[in-house]
RNA sequence: GCCGCUAUCGUCUAGGGGUUAGGACGCCGGAUUCUCAGUCCGGAAACCGGGGUUCGAAUCCCCGUAGCGGUACCA
């Protein structure tokens, strides 16, 4: 290639101090997709350079999220603690161009100082010859330090109100701000996207670039991510984990979707965007400036949404994975009956649940329902089905429709007993697909037992 | 305190000097004469406040206010 033209190259870089939460996966989202979009790389590194909260298993949770939301890296997870030499080696230059120095001043020292100027303005150390002392950046005393951000646009810190910060600890290992922009650099980075709390990190990261000598990448801040208080996402805000949406029955699919949306958006009036749509359209430039609040019903009702659009195999296949049932004819029966109705992966149990176990007790359905005429309708049921040779579900109901009209009751009054015969709840799906799916031997038994059960108690029942 | 970001229905958002301020979720009502869910139809619901600029401001400017983030030898 004759013309150069710097490959896109963007990386995840979450901390390994907790599961993947809502807020991290959206960032993963966000990069994974421009990634895609613009034909680059996706790259993941674990920032675990704090070996007090980074633990192996939060890794492991992390990976595990990443791969359930079906986001494929190109490079990683790389390990930031890894790249320690390399570290040290930037440390080395920054300190030998004077650039950087090992302050005199100690940790209770600074604070004092702190204190006494409000932190109005940035602290500046002195130079500790002994070469002991924690290492800061020389921070210049004029000027200005300019982030040019593809969401905020031109945003300028002041140097003045910048500290000589912290680069690495006395014994020479680097800090955060350090790191990053040294492996940022080093991998190659073309673009950061990253969350809005970083903003205020970014002039520093500059600066360390800049004693570098290291040209910047693109930067991108999205916006946060809050609980329904407003407030930072937390445990108390239901699921905010990535894993808390998978064990609730969520589609990956459907998770990116509305992920996606949360910030972003393709222009339109589009709120069903497949995966596939949303690389074709994703524009980092695109993303909103405000914080937007996480919205666990509107995920639902996009769940619910995919849930129908799926093929049956693939449903099937799916609840197979998430009930951990074998994905047989009678799972298959359960699920082309309960398809429409539930909005997870979770609620298809309590929809399908008669037809592996025998029915719930449900003492208020009972009360309500087997009451008054339910006996009669339930002998007139069961003579009904006897007799039938076929037991669809166009059977069945040719069989159970006339019901009403020939006892002279309304409809509700003779399907919800039945209903509740053969489920024991007054929720099911559609109820000559039900007793269809049940089978005649096992429907009958059950429209039997209940038959017998309210003329053994009737004031039980009534 | 200081630095920074943000501000349209409850929520996610579109729009952007003159609009009936649009859509989606949720909510309310109606329909689908088996429940629930779904689906369809209808409805209520918003430009943070104050000053400017202008014939005209939700839109541009300034100042407030509020929310959020940062302010570690954490990430």
């Amino acid at each position: 290639m004759s013309i150069e033209k710097r490959d896109l190259r963007v990386r995840f870089a979450p901390s390994p101090t907790g599961a993947l939460h809502i807020g991290g996966a959206r960032t993963a989202l966000y990069n994974w997709l421009a990634a895609r979009h613009g034909d680059g790389t996706f790259i993941l590194r674990i920032e675990d350079t704090d070996r007090e909260r980074s633990t192996a298993e939060n890794v492991d949770q992390i990976l595990e999220a990443l791969t359930w939301l079906e986001l494929d890296w190109d490079e990683g997870p790389v390990s930031q603690a890894s790249r320690e030499a390399a570290h040290r080696d930037a440390i080395t230059k920054v300190l030998e161009s004077g650039l950087a120095y090992h302050d005199s001043a100690g940790q209770e020292e600074v604070s004092a100082w702190k204190e006494k100027h409000g932190n109005d303005r940035g602290y500046r150390g002195t130079p500790d010859p002994s070469g002991e002392g924690a290492i800061r950046l020389r921070v210049p005393d004029e000027g200005e330090t300019v982030v040019q951000d593809l969401i905020r646009g031109e945003v300028i810190f002041v140097n003045r109100s910048l500290d000589d910060f912290v680069i690495a600890r006395a014994d020479g290992s680097a800090l955060y701000n350090f790191a990053v922009a040294v492996d940022d650099a080093e991998m190659g980075i073309s673009m950061v996207i990253r969350g809005d709390d970083h903003l205020s990190n970014t002039p520093k990261q500059l600066l360390v670039l800049a004693a570098l000598g290291v040209e910047p990448p693109t930067y991108a801040h999205v916006p946060l991510l809050h609980g329904p208080d407003g407030k930072k996402l937390s445990k108390r805000h239901g699921a905010a984990s990535v894993q808390e949406l998978r064990d609730q029955g969520y589609l990956p699919e459907a998770v990116r979707n509305y992920l996606a949306l949360l910030g972003w958006g393709p222009g339109d009036d589009e709120t069903l965007i497949d995966t596939a749509a949303l690389i074709e359209a994703f524009d980092p430039a695109d993303v909103g400036r405000s914080s937007a609040i996480f919205d666990e019903k509107k995920l639902r009702w996009m769940n619910g949404r995919y849930m129908r659009e799926l093929p049956l195999d693939e449903y099937v296949d799916r609840a197979a994975a998430f009930l951990e049932l074998d994905p047989d004819h009678r799972l298959r029966i359960a699920c082309s009956i309960a398809q429409e109705k539930a909005q997870t992966l979770a609620e298809l149990w309590p929809l399908i649940a008669f037809l592996y176990e025998p029915p719930v007790d449900d003492e208020k359905a009972w009360r309500k329902f087997m009451k008054d005429d339910a006996a009669v309708v339930l002998g007139a049921a069961a003579d009904a089905l006897r007799d039938l040779s076929d037991f669809g579900p166009d059977e069945v109901e040719a069989a159970l429709e006339p019901l009403p009209g020939r006892l002279g009751l309304k409809p509700g009054k003779v399907f919800q007993p039945i209903r509740v015969a053969i489920t024991g709840t007054s929720v099911s799906p559609g109820i000559f697909e039900s007793v269809a799916a049940l089978g005649q031997e096992e429907a009958l038994a059950r429209i039997e037992a209940a038959g017998r059960r309210i003329a053994n108690h009737p004031s039980a029942a009534g």
